[in-house]
DNA sequence: ATAAAAGTGCACATGAGTGTGCACTTTCTG
DNA sequence: CAGAAAGTGCACACTCATGTGCACTTTTAT
């Protein structure tokens, strides 16, 4: 247990830790039921040492899916424009850079066991889509179809689908497809969301920040 | 084996074979892999007695497939219209009447080894959606800013995070729901979907048949 | 009614994964 | 360098699921 010890750190096992929580995320987003063995083998280790790093199966991935919530809660509050379709748009983008991230948190959620931390863990970012699309609506920039509520976690459906079930090849072309799906679902006809990626093609922000 | 026994039939046991589906089917909707236990005792019957009917898991999941993929692949070549968006939206609605059978069946295509039987059986399904793809897109009624392929992919993966990902509570709704986001992904501005469900709601389809 | 089919209840072997104990070696760090 | 922290290797107990064998009872079709 490094947090109580009397001579608390040694470089390589925080090393160790980071490695281990890193294999963890990528070996679970391939496979929720990734064993202990497998994970360890991954970073290098013994199964017996993982042990010393995490109580257990379900610490780790806690930890696991704490660590990823951290960082893309981070770039949610972070980003912000003047315009709610704008501020999606970038919310979509940036959210993509940490793919793998977000593909092993995907996997995880799909546990039901981890269903409430994971949403517990990611309130700040669902928060931060609930008010963009709450001023989405509300100044006529997205559907009025369909109530907030829904649209939001639809949205959320739909950034997630593109993010766990595609090929990650081209992680550029799938960005690009990933805004224009959650454009699409926040009620822009096609032309609108096309102009709109032009303009961003054109080294042109579609809405200066 | 009742398919090469001398006195072939014995009507109980078709029903407890069908009843073993149906249960193997919901019960791995639940959960991908439920174990051979649950399912038996769904079905009212042992673990034991399972084995008289598959040879094991792989041969019973194998058979839930073709099963599901059957029935909607019947669905879909049933599917017409004049007009591609009506016939993406009919396609949608009447695939949502099996609901359980799809959603199994969306459970299990998260399995890899079973990734090749699921695509196969489901080629037909895929056949009518490009198809309707590729004329909407002929006739200018779908979107062209994403390759014909590419917005198949899309479409399928948007019902498909439908089914599996949202609450059966209300099916009406959520049926309602999954048309306006296949028409959104489809290119059409959220009033265009509106407009068109509107028409439906008034007893008037958008489009004769 | 009777014989075969179907199902029960047990026992058993197997395999994979988890979590722990313990003696031992390696590797940092002060 | 010395000692503690970290990691190794092995053994062990445990759980859970699969698949099979076998004697027995229930069901059903003829």
């Amino acid at each position: 247990m490094p947090e109580t010890a009397v001579r608390p750190s040694r470089r390589d096992a925080v090393r160790n830790r980071d490695e281990l929580l890193s294999c963890a995320q990528r070996e679970i987003a391939r496979d929720p039921r990734a064993s202990l063995a497998t994970i360890a083998r991954a970073a290098g280790l013994t199964r017996r040492a993982l042990y010393g790093h995490f109580a257990d199966r379900d610490a780790l991935v806690h930890a696991v899916i704490e660590r990823g919530a951290e960082r893309f809660n981070a770039i949610a509050l972070g980003v912000s424009a003047s315009e709610p379709l704008a501020e999606l748009t970038e919310l979509t983008t940036r959210l993509w850079q940490e793919a793998s991230l977000v593909h092993a948190s995907a996997a995880i959620a799909l546990e039901e066991r981890y269903l409430t931390l994971t949403a517990a863990s990611l309130a700040p970012v669902r928060a931060r889509l609930a008010a963009i699309v709450e001023s989405g609506q509300r100044t006529g920039r997205m559907r009025r179809d369909i109530s907030a509520a829904t649209l939001t976690r639809l949205i959320e459906e739909t950034a997630r689908t593109l993010i766990v079930r595609w090929d990650e090849q081209d992680a550029e072309a799938t960005s690009q497809l990933a805004v224009r799906a959650v454009l699409s679902i926040a009620g822009l006809s096609w032309q609108d969301v096309d102009a709109r990626l032009s303009n961003v093609d054109k080294g042109e922000a579609p809405d200066a920040r």
